[in-house]
DNA sequence: CACTTCAGTTGACAATTGTAACCTCTGCGT
DNA sequence: ACGCAGAGGTTACAATTGTCAACTGAAGTG
């Protein structure tokens, strides 16, 4: 995924993506509507907009039945995954591995997490 | 450090605080001005905007001697740990495992960095 | 077929961010 | 003591973001 797609996900838009991410189908603006405006208390118009800046964007796609469904062009994983190294770059110095130490020695993660990261590394090679 | 400081330092404004970071002492606008204004080509009123407004949100302290010399509020560890959980909380649900399970499995750790990070988790309790 | 309703489009408007000019005042050099 | 460079403050202005209303056209309903 380019820099020019996904570092332009705004807050408010990434709230559009999640629900798209959830979603197995495209989805008509309806749905999107109906769960958005319940937990964001955005008026349709809001949300219209945020869609069609998503696809001017060029990470949602519009397909065309009766009326347009919408869903992600990029995956959830390939978008973490994005803002992280973005995140990594901006503010570690591009070294990943300062991220990590740095939740290890911060309160952000718990015993229990500390416990499954190590079998994580176990396996992992 | 609470949301509404960190949550506003802007990228521009973090290449200052970054500057800061690693002044071992307050510096005064010459030197800052001397270090970004190649770096990033910006020009000196720039960098006073940047600066000013640092100032207002609090994350810079002025201290006047013949000319105000600044230095940071909140340091580098406290920011990057407050970022690193901005981003766990919007992208991984808050939880931090997902986070460092996304990077070992991408392509954001080399080999030699798995390798630390296993023995990281090994001393680490 | 006329009516309602909502999708899609266009435009709007305030707040934030990136970038910078200008004006005033003051410490430094001569 | 005087002039000047540059610090600090004020203002500006375009782009982006958050939020939304109004208009237009098509699809379903009586």
């Amino acid at each position: 995924m380019s820099d020019n797609l996904a570092s332009k996900i705004t807050d408010s838009e990434l709230e559009v993506m999640k629900l798209l991410w959830r979603a197995k189908d495209a989805l008509p603006v309806t749905e999107i509507r109906e769960h958005l405006q319940g937990s964001k208390g955005w008026e349709p118009a809001t949300i219209k907009t945020l869609i069609s800046r998503l696809v001017s964007k060029g990470v949602v796609r519009q397909e065309k039945r009766n009326v347009y469904y919408y869903s992600p062009v990029i995956t959830e994983k390939e978008y973490s995954s994005w803002a992280t190294k973005d995140l990594i770059t901006r503010i570690y110095n591009g070294n990943a591995r300062d991220l990590i130490a740095s939740l290890v020695h911060s309160d952000g993660l718990s015993q229990d997490d500390i416990a499954e990261l190590r079998e994580m590394f176990k396996v992992e090679e």
